[in-house]
Order: C-alpha cells, then structure tokens, then sequence
DNA sequence: CCTCCCTTGTGAAACGTTTCATGCAGTGAC
DNA sequence: GTCACTGCATGAAACGTTTCACAAGGGAGG
C-alpha cells in the first residue's frame, strides 16, 4: 500500500545490481537492451516511484524554480505565472508558485521553505525590499534570483520589468489632454515600488499643470477600491492597478457619480477583465506573460552559466489603452442590429 | 558562495557533535541551554540552512500538500487556492499549487513529479477522469487525496463539491421564469464533469418547457465564449462558468445584440468580475474559499489517521445571482447626484 | 595463444539528515 | 562508599539515490 518500494527492490526483482537499475533510469543506453527490458518490467510490475528526495539530496539541489507572486488573485499575475510555466516546460523544469499576498510575513516563511528546497532559482515579486531583507540573504548565498515586475537599481540580480515611471506619465499626459484640472492617485501601500513609481510617473507629468491629491488604500484589491471610492473628489483617478480601479467604479457608481461623465478613470495592468467592465476601463497595458516568459529565460540562463554572469535588467515599455472610462463619453450601445 | 554548509560544519563550530545539532534543531528541550546557545550562534554565524531533501529522505515523505487546478488564470480557482492555503497554514503545513491547464498531459506530469516527491496528500480537480488515470495509480499506491468541485461517485477518495446539478436546475428554473423558450448551453469540453452535471441541470429543469440547445467550447475561457457568441440563436444563455459568459456578453455585444434585453445571460461561479462586468452578470454563486478549505481540512484530517480512515463527500448548496444580465432591464445609469 | 579493448555490469562511497541505543558525569539517597 | 538516577551528549545506522572505479567476459587483431 504505502510507498515502500525502492530501487533495490526493483534491482532483486530483475535480478541486476542497484547501479545498473540506475543506469537504467539515468543513461539507458549504457546497459544492454535485454537487461534494459527486464528491469523496466520489473519497475512497472512494482509500481516503483523514484524518490526525489534521495536525488536531490545526491544532486545538491532541486529541479524546480519558485515564483514568488504578490497576489494570486490578482489577474496580472496569474498571466505571469502561465508565461513562465510556458518558458519553464520548454526546459523541463517545473515552477511552483508561491503566494505571499503582500504580506512580508509570508514572503519571509515561503523563502525559507524554498532555500531549504534548495531551489534553483526565484522569481519573485518582493514585498520587502529592505537591504538585509530574507531575499537579500537568499542571493548572498548563491540562489540565483530574478526580480520580476521590478527595476532593481542595484545590480546584484537580474530584473525584468516595464518602466512604471512611464506608464503613470502616459496616464497624466492622456488625463490632462481631456482637460482634468484635480487628479487623484488611488493606490498603496507605498511601501509596494509599483505604487510609488506610478505615483511618481503622474506626479512628474501633471507638475504645475493639474492638482495631484492621493487617496492611499492599505493593498491593491478591488475592496481596497470601492472603499476608496468614498473619498474621491476630484475629475479624475488613476489608479495603481485594475483590481483598484474596478473597485473604484464600482464605489462611484454607488455614489451615483457617472464615469467618465462625472469622473474619468484610469487603471494599469490592462488585466482582461478591464476590457468587460461596466464601463471599459482605459488602463496601462503590460506584457504580462512576456514579463513571465523572459523572467524564467533569465532565470535558466543565470542557473546554466553558473560560473560568472552578467546580471542583466530588461525594462518593456507600457502602452496606454484608452477604453470609455476616461474617453469622451459615446453611446454606450449600438444600434439594434436585426435579429 | 554556494550552499556547502551542512549539520557537520555547523557542528565543528560549536564543538559539539552532528546529534546534539540535530537535537537543537528539533527537540531544543533535550539541550542544556549554554550548549544550545553555542549551537544556535554557530548556525546564524555560517548561515546554515537545513537540507529539506535530507530530511525528507529521512523522514519518508515531504510536510507539503498540492493542490493541482484547471486554470490558474479562473478567478474561481484563485479563490479555492487562497482559502486552501488560509487552511493549511494554521497547521503548518505548505501548499504548492499547481496548474493544469485543463490539459491532460500537464496534469499527467505533474502527478508523476508530486508522486516523486512524496507530496503528504493532493487536492485536486482533475481532468483525467478515467477509470486507470494517473490519479487513480496514485491513490492506488496510497496517497491521499481529496477531489474539489467534484463529486466522486466512488468511494475510494474524499471531495468536496457544489451540487452542480442544482446549480444548472436553479438557472433553468430562473431563465423559464423569465419566459424565455429559446435557451443555448454554452460550454465544452464535454470531459469535465462539471460541463456535463451543470448541463444536465438546466436540461433537467426546462425538459418539455423550452427548448434547449448546445453551443460547445474547445474549453472554458474568456476568448472561447467571443467566439461561441457567433453561433448563439436564442433568446438566453446559461454559459458553464462566468469566464464563458463574459466572452459571449462581449461577443453578442460585438454582434449588436443587448444584453438582456434581446438575449440574457446567466453564468456560473459568481466570480468577483461577474458583479461588475458591463452589464453584472446573473450568476450561481459557488462558496470558492470555502471549498479549499474545506477541502485541505479533510485532506489534512486523512493524513492524520493514515489507518483507517472513512472517506467523506462533503456538498455545498449553490445559489443564484439574479443581476442584470437576466433580469427585467432597468435604467443603467442612476440620475445625476449633484457635485 | 596472448593482448588489448570494448561492452556490460558490479559494489561501495557519498549526499545531509534524524533517531536511537549507549556512555558518562554528577547528585542525592541509603 | 555505593547505587540508582537524571540530564546531556555521542556515534553509528539508516533513508534511496547517483556516480565512479573497477571487474568479468568476449571478440578482434596480431
């Protein structure tokens, strides 16, 4: 019943040594295929199951990298992981995903668990970034690590990210174009480097040109945003993702304030979601399952070249999507079209 | 640089022998408390990290359960993963999550990894339902495992599910209520259990009173319901979760059909996009954190009497949404409150 | 017939833990 | 002064692999 079968069982039942059960497993083409055939039967007669454990204790370390992500629930970064399972298959490696909910706690106690998995290397969007946080540890001893969604101004790691500063700028530009005079960024905690950077980028483009107030939320979830809600006052929001955003709809409309008529909005991640919404959600479009694909590339490609390497920082470059939520209003349906 | 630290180093350091380590590490108590301070200072000062693989092999089996779901990019799946690691962490326990990708390969592989690694049990939806799947080797061999969102007619196995066949009569019985006769099943593929149930549901409740066809999806996506809206002729659609339905609202929209009003919708999950997609979706509301955690309580309860053990069926009630997308068409757009 | 090489297979060491039987001092009771 | 404890620490075995140096057998070339 229980999983007691080893490959010393197999090597008895096929009447070979537990080295050339091995080879079997590892360099077939070292034993002779009659032997080859014998102890291959005896393994799916025993229902044997490699133990990884053993492996990995003989290897030094495991086959699977970690991804680290802020917030499961959150649909920019479910595109996240599939793009970086879709890198990770092509090179037989498996992710497991990890999930700190924004919360450092958790992040810390997932590191922990993963460098004593003796992971080959993480991705990860961090929650604590403080210069001896447990990640900052984690590198100092030699886990390879890739900050995703991230730029890394210190040069000790491998980034991938989308220029933030230029996306909340691409949001004030296109806000003062529609002639919003009081803005407001609805977002937080600043601790997150997203939602300063966001700030930062709308902050810059909007100076002297429009009132910049903040309404700060304690995470980034569509709640977050509906509560939100009940303290804009302003033309226009921007907010530091489309969870937020959508939220912030949603409190407005319950307050009886029309977007865009009333109150323009601008979301960012562009999740597919935004496109749907009760009103179509203008919002900063990222590369989500790229960020993903080329995280792990350089990921692998750190882990290969284990010898020296060259940290590199990839930065991809937002788009603004401008949907009804902050365009001039139109007629929100068509013509009935015959039926 | 690398990770060459082991129990031994540590215990050179500290003058003391591998055991006494060991014992500091899992049964601090046994150690006078000057010898476990020098222990203890000697693992900060190298920076030692417990080998996990070592452990495990020891130990026989891995502290972590998995939970393999169908699409991590389903809002509905995230929720069940939160509420499954909400339950697992209070007993200490890690969850790696898996995605499947409602591909039976994928799931087939990462049963053949979890089964390496001596996962302690798995949760999990799965795709492969057949007779000598994957899945049932491994429970064959004796892996606990609890089924989610899925009734298992067999008794060989826990679960935990919402009663689908309800879930499909309550939309039924509410489309026939709003007087519709014409009535199209959006969903696919046929192998998954919960199309098929959902679909007996609602043919359950309109048999004799409506008519009542199928469009079928490739699988249960956004984009997989734009392009099933090409094929709807009816006057209402029940779509087999919200990710469908929200693709056909955004297909007949495209197509210049208004919702409700020329076709109505009624979609499955009550994800937390459906309350605010552009027209709210109608939807029968599954309880998703709960259903993880329920799931994780019972698995976790079977690996603790790993003798006997009577395997349970736990079903939740689902209940229906009513929005606009199938009700009577109101106003979108309350009055103006002044600002 | 001897040598050499090639193909197959072997057995033991090593990976880093945990556990368990055992050892060794002290201590208090007699 | 002896005995039985108690409290702490030790060393070795075991977990299931992989790897590596080596051995056995056979065939080819001389």
């Amino acid at each position: 019943m229980s999983n007691t079968t080893g490959i010393k069982e197999v090597a008895r039942r096929a009447g070979v040594s537990i080295g050339t059960v091995s080879n079997v497993l590892n360099r077939p083409e070292l034993v002779a295929s009659s032997t080859r055939q014998r102890v291959l039967d005896a393994i799916t007669e025993l229902g044997y199951v490699r133990n990884d454990s053993a492996r990995q204790l003989r290897a030094g370390h495991s086959r699977q990298i970690a991804l680290v992500v802020l917030d499961v629930t959150n649909p920019f970064f479910t595109d996240v992981v599939r793009g970086a399972e879709a890198a990770a298959e092509e090179h037989g490696v498996m992710v497991v995903v990890c999930n700190s909910g924004e919360d450092a706690g958790r992040e810390h106690r997932h590191l922990d668990l993963l460098e004593e998995q003796r992971v080959r290397g993480v991705l990860i969007t961090p929650v604590d970034e403080s210069p001896n946080s447990r990640l900052e540890q984690l590198i100092q001893r030699g886990t390879p690590v890739v900050l995703v969604d991230r730029g890394s101004g210190r040069h000790s790691r491998c980034s991938v990210a989308v220029d933030d500063l230029l996306g909340g700028r691409l949001a004030g530009e296109h806000l003062l174009e529609q002639g919003h005079q009081r803005i407001t960024f609805v977002g937080g905690p600043a601790t997150i480097t997203q939602v300063r950077e966001r700030h930062a980028g709308i902050a810059d483009a909007v100076a002297g040109k429009a009132e910049l107030s903040v309404v700060s939320t304690p995470n980034l979830t569509v709640a977050a945003g509906r509560a939100a809600a009940a303290e804009i006052d302003a033309t226009a929001v921007f907010c530091a993702n489309d969870l937020v955003a959508l939220g912030v709809l949603q409190g407005l409309t319950q307050r009886g304030i029309r977007v865009p008529q009333d109150v323009a909005i601008v979301g960012y991640d562009d999740i597919e979601f935004a496109a749907a919404a009760a009103v179509p959600l203008s919002s900063v479009r990222q590369p989500r399952e790229q960020l993903g694909r080329t995280a792990t590339a350089m990921l692998l490609e750190e882990i290969e070249d284990d010898g020296r390497h060259e940290h590199r920082h990839v930065v991809f470059q937002p788009e603004l999507i401008v949907r009804e939520s902050s365009g001039r209003p139109r007629t929100r349906r068509p013509r009935r079209i015959g039926r």
